[in-house]
DNA sequence: CGGATCGTTGATCAACTTCAACGGTCGTGG
DNA sequence: CCACGACCGTTGAAGTTGATCAACGATCCG
């Protein structure tokens, strides 16, 4: 099994959409390498957020604040899965989110213009973009069941039930931020003190 | 100012991207039309979801019941909106979504197996739908930050705002619901009671 | 070693829910 | 066309969930 990140999201669009080698060498190249540290930051509000980026090792969070100055983390990734501020990236719009790394890691970028380029090219990528956009639609759909329709104890223990690796790897500030709680409740649930 | 319901469809589909005569025909043949009456369903939990709909006159909603017998409302449809349950149409599984008319309505639907046709022989259709599903991902996330950064009437007013046309033609329960709040205390918001 | 960062815990507090009672309106059957 | 019931919104009192606050403890780097 090859560790090569373009390997790997190679292994993850296959999944995807089936693409001939020609099609991924394509596709791949116009993905940029990119490294970084924790607490470094990909995406800032006011700033455009220019790319799209896929986890290959390590682990992101997307967050805003508001004006009480509270962190909200709307979203996380860890390997094999997809970050950016999504409304910024599609519409080319200021984002409103911090994209921040909580481990260090290893991502692969692709620019907004790229992406436009590959669709316009390919039936098959568009396809592939519009798998993708599907998913997120589909996925973010759950989260907003989950927080219309549970207690706080519920969406967490929802959380640990269908991310076993990936509930104990997060700060417990950010998951509580994801979960819609603060750091002292969710301690709390985790200490069955509530 | 046509009201054909096609020519309403048509017109929303080359908002999204320019189609020519024939290729508006070919995907328009694939819609068929429906008036559904209030507190008819069109969509119900552990049936699949066959369709996506596209609100032509009227309003729909779609909403969940959780364990306790409460409605929390997912999504609401009106003019120029389209509804189904999102996650049971693009993989096929059974709802968990109850999909309602709130008012007699006119809807255009496609069926899963028709679009599946569409998106691969066209590239340009495939875009279309990756639009679409762009738009709902986009949307959703928007509205996941709104309910963890905001307080029940922050959430009402920003609704308000954002639809003044909508926001009284929709029954009290289903807003309060949409809203993740009850309705005693959506009323006591709008009368100044809080 | 020392400061910064993160998690823990109990006491108090606020936002929102629950409950119950009431009033208005709408639509349907007689 | 009226009357009745179902449905919907309103309101106040009491109850809960989860937030806030503050103090403390642990850990991790630099």
């Amino acid at each position: 099994m090859s560790t090569d990140p373009y390997d790997v999201l190679k292994q993850h669009l296959q999944s995807r959409v089936p693409l001939t080698d020609d099609e991924c060498t394509t596709l791949l190249s116009v993905f940029r390498l990119k490294k970084v540290k924790r607490r470094q930051f990909i995406i800032q509000p006011e700033y455009v957020a220019k790319y799209r980026s896929y986890v290959v090792k390590g682990a992101l969070r997307a967050y805003v604040v508001n004006e009480e100055g509270e962190d909200h983390t709307i979203q996380f990734a860890v390997e094999d899965w997809w970050i950016s501020d999504y409304n910024s990236y599609i519409y080319q719009q200021p984002a409103t989110m911090f994209v921040t790394a909580i481990e260090d890691s290893t991502i692969l970028q692709i620019d907004f213009e790229s992406e436009s380029r590959m669709k316009a090219a390919s039936h098959k990528f568009e396809t592939l973009f519009r798998i993708m956009a599907e998913r997120a639609a589909a996925f973010q759909q759950r989260r907003i069941i989950s927080s219309l329709t549970q207690s706080a104890k519920e969406r967490y223990n929802e959380f640990a039930a269908r991310y076993p690796n990936v509930v104990n790897r997060l700060p417990q500030y950010a998951l509580a931020s994801y979960l819609g709680m603060t750091t002292a409740f969710l301690s709390k649930i985790r200490n069955n003190k509530v």
